[in-house]
DNA sequence: CCGGATATTAGACAAAGTCCAGATTGCTGA
DNA sequence: TCAGCAATCTGGACTTTGTCTAATATCCGG
């Protein structure tokens, strides 16, 4: 499937998002890259060119992305949020040195042994992320 | 186990920390919390009653701490990184609306079904973070 | 076309963390 | 004791990520 930015429309209605041009054009960024990115790199990314669309639309529909579960933060660098547009479940690995992040699938995955919650709390995710080096 | 300043001492040496006033207090801000802390709270923890302790001492402190296996960084919170005394293996819960983090004994959970790694790569550590959210 | 709701914007602001050049401290060996 | 030296600490400027606000722009139903 490829993402145009007629798809992102789509989408972006599905997940009752009001399509707007600059919502558009970030819900692209992330979704044809298909990568993680930072606010930071997606402002980059969309305003490439000529300046487009500003820091606090990028960070306001970033958040508003999330809340509407079109993507998922991912918290892994002190230093900043990447956000995911991979929303099946799935864990992380992070290559400390590089900052390179990628993907493990969840599907093969078992975690067994997690001590009952109280009561009155929900889950809300299980966040696995393997830290990688490279041997020297 | 009781922790006091001496111990402390000792304990730093232990690492190959040379254990000189400052770091001594930063240590037992941690150790005799047996909490996780962020940099900031331990500046305050060390500096109430009358400064002794510069943010870049705090920061640099932390850090050698770090290097050292004296503490871990746990990574949750987007804003800033917490520190943890305990550096048995351990996982954690953290209640997203309030912030609260805590210890979820490794002893009985068992991950299984990770994929293998490149052979050039070698795993720093494994971060099982449960979040979680009260019921309302 | 009007009016209100929804989006977007620039820029000021806040908080966490880094960096640096100078001051302190604490050896060590004469 | 004390000069010399390395290690440590410090204040403060700076950077980066992210938030906030008040003003403007856009969209849409009637």
């Amino acid at each position: 499937m490829q993402y145009t930015r007629d798809n992102m429309a789509g989408l972006l209605r599905g997940h009752d998002i009001n399509p707007t041009h600059q919502r558009i054009e970030i819900a692209h960024a992330l979704f044809s890259k298909q990568e993680h990115l930072s606010a930071d790199q997606v402002m980059a990314i969309v305003n490439t060119s000529h300046s487009e669309t500003s820091k606090a639309t990028v960070y306001n529909t970033l958040k508003l992305f999330l809340k509407k579960g079109l993507v998922r933060e991912v918290i892994v660098d002190p230093s900043k949020v990447f956000f995911d547009p991979n929303t099946t479940p799935h864990h992380h690995l992070y290559e400390v040195d590089s900052g390179k992040l990628s993907d493990i699938d969840a599907e093969h995955i078992q975690i067994s042994g997690l001590p009952p919650l109280p009561d009155d709390m929900v889950t809300e995710g299980i966040d696995l992320i393997v830290r990688v080096r490279r041997k020297n």
